[in-house]
RNA sequence: GGAGGGAUGGCCGAGUGGACGAAGGCGGCGGUCUUGAAAACCGCAGUGGGUGAUGAGCCCACCGGGGGUUCAAAUCCCUCUCCCUCCGCCA
């Protein structure tokens, strides 16, 4: 949600960054309608002004038992012309939010121009694609020879682009949870928050899920409560409507959540294995910063959840989004994609995003610089740290060996018992 | 699920339809006193909006949300949401 404040104080610049994103908005019209909207505001105040004056004279007449007859019919000619001008401005702040919630947030100043993911940049890469010297195996495949991946009884149990998994392949997705989470709190000064997996609708409407996004969420209609797809939504809400120390800024949080996402749309895509599923597992990162200080931020988070693949020693790369690829509310986004063997390439493991004052204007998130001083938008960021199944479909394809195993990565065995190798033992 | 009680500033907590943006206390900030601190005393402090210049000032709105009654609502009425207590059920 933009201030539309800023808008009227630079319409240019506005007209300029949408026009890069490839977003079509007339942003004078909407400079007319609040300027009539606040030629309305003026108007409707003098008249309140005037009720307002000769209501309290009706006050000190009656306490004086003088007649206050004639001015009573004074103040309700005036009074009666209120709800008029008001229904007016209530109708044009009605389409101007309407407007403005449609308005995408604006690029940093560094993010390329571009048209669609094609013009996204790498920005660098890390580690060597293994070379096999055998056909390696795409995850999915790897899980069923195991006998431990059992999709069928996913579906028969829920439906279709749900996971199921026993044994030491569940075991690997709890203890890369598990390394995720101790990693984000004992090194890189994360705090844990273990959150509700459904929330409300004014949480949805926080974030910006709704009213957007509503297809893509999982709805508890009776209960009016939403299964969230990330654990952004509720950590992100944490502090709506708050006013924060500046002290406690940045404060950081990682959560684990399941997350959930009806993925809508998206028939045919991914369809085998464990990418593109209704539940999956994620390790989230969010931060609330100080805005001079969110870009550092950004760049400080995003090297947070690349340490992870970096421990796991699973190749990757950063792609720095272009404008057109950018999502809704985020002003600057990176891209963090693993090396998938069967997808001969690199798949999306993390998203890392400042939305600058973007959301925590939606949710009114603010802090004071000191104790007289306005308060001011806090700016929010986010990213995965990782996506738990996606690492699990890495390190299965990356570290697969001839005869079917899977070895562990040097990191992970203190949290699988010290096992060398997924199927053994 | 049943019965009842609540929602007021950073927190606690008063509030009679008319000078209430709201007593009092705690906490905060500034000062006096003190070598320093504490105590005591004095003073300052809400949020959003309109108009000014992003200043001063003036004005409007805000006592959980929405609606109503009235010249006038924190106060009366309706409604929604949330919280609490008791009973029932339950991991």
């Amino acid at each position: 949600m933009h201030d539309l404040k800023k808008i009227r104080q630079n319409p240019e610049i506005f007209k300029e960054a949408l026009k890069k994103r490839g977003f079509d908005y007339d942003i004078d019209h909407l400079l007319e309608m609040d300027e009539k909207r606040r030629k309305l505001i003026a108007e409707a105040q003098i008249l309140q002004e005037q009720r307002n004056k000769l209501s309290k004279e009706i006050g000190f007449l009656l306490k004086e038992k003088k007649d206050a007859n004639e001015v009573i019919r004074k103040v309700k000619e005036i009074s009666n012309r209120i709800p008029e001008i008001e229904k007016e401005i209530e109708e044009l702040e009605a389409k101007i939010s309407q407007d403005l919630s449609q308005i995408p947030n604006i690029p940093a100043e560094d993010v390329p121009f571009g048209k669609d993911e094609n013009d996204n940049v790498v920005v660098r890469t890390w580690g060597e694609p293994r070379k096999f010297d055998f056909d390696p195996l795409p995850h999915w495949e790897i899980g069923r020879i195991s006998g431990l991946y059992d999709p069928e009884r996913a579906v028969k149990i829920a439906k279709s682009r749900f996971v199921l998994t026993y044994g030491a392949l569940a075991e690997l997705e709890r203890a890369l949870i598990n390394f995720m989470l101790d990693q984000h709190t004992k090194v890189n000064g994360y705090t844990e928050v273990m959150v509700p997996y459904l929330v409300n609708e004014s949480t949805m409407y926080g974030t910006g899920q709704l009213p957007k996004f509503r297809d893509e969420l999982f709805i508890c209609e009776r209960d009016n409560l939403y299964l969230i797809p990330t654990a952004e939504v509720p950590v992100t809400n944490l502090y709506r409507e708050e006013i924060l120390n500046i002290d406690d800024l940045p404060k950081k949080f990682v959560s684990y959540t399941a997350c959930f996402r009806r993925e809508a749309g998206s028939y045919g895509k991914d369809t085998k294995g464990m990418i593109r599923v209704h539940q999956f597992n994620k390790v989230e990162l969010v931060k609330f910063s100080l805005p001079e200080k969110s870009y550092e931020e950004l760049e400080s988070l995003t090297n947070d959840a690349e340490s992870i693949l970096k421990i796991l020693g699973l190749p990757y790369r950063v792609i720095l989004l272009c404008t057109g690829d950018l999502g809704f509310s985020a002003s600057k986004t990176y891209d963090i994609e693993v090396w998938l063997p069967s997808y001969n390439g690199y798949k999306e493991i993390s998203s890392c995003s400042n939305f600058e004052d973007f959301q925590a204007r939606r949710m009114n998130i603010r802090f004071k610089r000191d104790r007289n001083s306005k308060p001011e938008f806090v700016h929010t960021l986010n990213g995965s740290g990782l996506a738990v199944g996606r690492t699990v479909a890495a390190i299965l394809e990356n570290y697969q060996t001839k005869d079917g195993n899977v070895q562990i990565p040097e990191a992970l065995r203190e949290y699988m018992k010290g096992k060398k190798y997924l199927f053994s033992n």
